[in-house]
DNA sequence: ACATTGACCTGGGAGC
DNA sequence: TGCTCCCAGGTCAATG
């Protein structure tokens, strides 16, 4: 479910708490097998840790705390609430529990979602962060750097702006957002993109994240921010799960196709 | 190296 | 009500 905006939203909504949470008091692993197995000693290496920080890298969640970074992705349903008592709903794979009495609770019904450890600002070397691609909202993330990466691809740009190695943190909903903002084709092979359509893709990608996150992310279904609230952003998409409705632009009908499997939304009159 | 496909897992909605 | 089928915001391994 969760792409960038999302992610972001759920970090800044536990960073706003963390300061009263004082030490982990202990942590509960109910359900270990998620996409990869939760730690053996997780519980161990936590207690007694304090949060320092959160902070976002592409689509996962960090806990920089004295001695560890904790890393979490959130697949496709997994979800960080806060928790008064010890209060365990079905799919809920692990509690940590604060000196102050929160609890922070790791849900996740489909289990792509991950938990891991790594040594306190390590987690740039770990196998999850090693192949990630650019930041979006990064200066990195440029019209000459897109140009070089894309050189010669024959895969469509809308796979091309999902995959994690090129950049991070845009997935199947704002990948058809962004191109839509920028009118650009989503089934144009990435190579074959000039310079002035990847400055236009570029600013689109960074404006449409910006504003997702000012709203709170998209909630289709599932997604939910740390508070349990709903995002926002769903009342403001263009083309993204409207297929056969009229464009808000040209009032022709939105397409659909299949990209490497994916639900592709697009606009034929706007998206040349 | 690149492109494409299926697998991972559960739940919800559509159709019968 | 209940069954089957298809779909879902992500990633990774396996295949040409």
């Amino acid at each position: 479910m969760p792409e960038l905006p999302e992610v972001e939203t759920v970090c800044r909504g536990i960073e706003l708490k963390r300061p009263a949470l004082g030490a982990i008091e202990a942590v509960v692993v109910h359900r270990r097998d998620l996409r990869t197995l939760i730690p053996r000693d997780f519980e161990s290496q936590l207690k007694g840790q304090k949060i320092f920080r959160v902070r976002r890298r592409a689509k996962y969640i960090i806990f920089d705390t004295d001695d560890y970074s904790v890393l979490s992705h959130l697949g496709m349903s997994g979800s960080w609430r806060f928790a008064n008592g010890s209060e365990r709903l079905k799919h809920d794979h692990c509690h940590i529990i604060f000196s102050n009495g929160e609890h922070l609770v790791f849900h996740d019904p489909r289990r792509f979602g991950l938990i891991d450890l790594c040594a306190l600002g390590q987690d740039e070397g770990t196998k999850w962060f090693k192949h990630l691609g650019v930041e979006p909202l990064d200066s990195h993330f440029s019209v000459s750097h897109m140009l070089k990466l894309a050189q010669k691809r024959t895969t469509p740009i809308k796979t091309f702006l999902m995959d994690q190695k090129n950049v991070v943190g845009v997935g199947n909903i704002y990948a058809s957002e962004a191109l839509f903002l920028a009118k650009i084709n989503p089934l144009c092979p990435a190579g074959k993109l000039s310079s002035t359509s990847w400055s236009d893709l570029i600013k689109s990608v960074k404006s449409t994240l910006r504003q997702a996150i000012r709203h709170g992310g998209t909630t289709l279904r599932d997604y939910r921010n740390s508070d349990g609230e709903v995002g926002a952003y769903q009342r403001e998409l263009h083309v993204y799960g409207r297929e056969g409705a009229a464009c808000r632009s040209c009032k022709a009908k939105i397409r659909c196709v299949s990209l490497s499997g994916r639900a592709t939304y697009w606009c034929k009159g706007c998206q040349k």
